[in-house]
DNA sequence: GAATTCAGACGACACGTGTAGTCCTGTCAG
DNA sequence: CTGACAGGACTACACGTGTCGTCTGAATTC
């Protein structure tokens, strides 16, 4: 299911953000008035980037009266490659270590912290 | 210090990295001949690479007999600044969205998860 | 039925990135 | 001293990305 072969850049990743959200297939109408609203972007360009991402294969089109779109990659299967690249680049693939700099980074509040030693104790096979 | 307004591509992380590893200022010839071997890159492009680096104003350049290279940012900042940036592309900001999406997509053997718990432990205040 | 509107196809253009070549010049080996 | 080799400056070029425009035809509005 590596349907990820090809990056998702900054911009698109916004469109399937949108596509994500609405847990459905949408129009691209919906599609616009969504980035017009948060990014204040053309209708072409939105156009453009839901092509390239058709073209990625990242996006199904689906044939009504108008297309729909819809996600053929989760946001859960994208973060997951995402993160496991940046582990790969940043971390040479240890992804403790990833946390570690984390936890040493106060990017986590305490109550981040405490939740986490939930996690970690229900994962606890 | 925020040297990172700007981005560092993929290959350029490369030639940080030889220049993180080093841990010391290196002349071009060391640079080129670590990366002809780690991913056979010619002469020119490790040259234009450490250039952009210097445009980009992470690598300082002294001039002695020939020029020598130093990062001016740590791969400590650096790994920082990406985390941060794909824990607000991906996770909305959410260090643990991302570290539960770690934990739950076993990218972390039962090892990794038990010196995560230590980690929690001693990061406990 | 004419005018407005919007989808869809196609094109555009500047900038970043990956990767490399050429040319000049100084230095080191004979 | 002369030739080889390496450093440094400049150039190149294709592809990805961010952003948008035009044109055409169908649908919707009056």
């Amino acid at each position: 299911m590596d349907m990820l072969s090809e990056k998702i850049s900054d911009s698109e990743l916004e469109v399937m953000r949108v596509l994500w959200e609405a847990g459905d297939a949408l129009p691209i109408t919906d599609i616009r008035r969504s980035l017009r609203d948060r990014r204040g972007w053309e209708a072409t360009t939105v156009k453009t980037l839901v092509q390239r991402l058709v073209g990625k294969g990242v996006l199904a089109q689906e044939k009504r009266k108008v297309f729909y779109y819809r996600p053929l990659v989760s946001e859960r299967e994208y973060s997951d490659w995402a993160v496991s690249g940046l582990v790969q680049r940043l971390f040479r693939g240890s992804a403790k270590a990833l946390v570690a700099t984390l936890v040493q980074s106060d990017g986590l509040s305490d109550a981040d912290l405490e939740e986490l030693r939930e996690m970690f104790r229900e994962a606890e096979t």
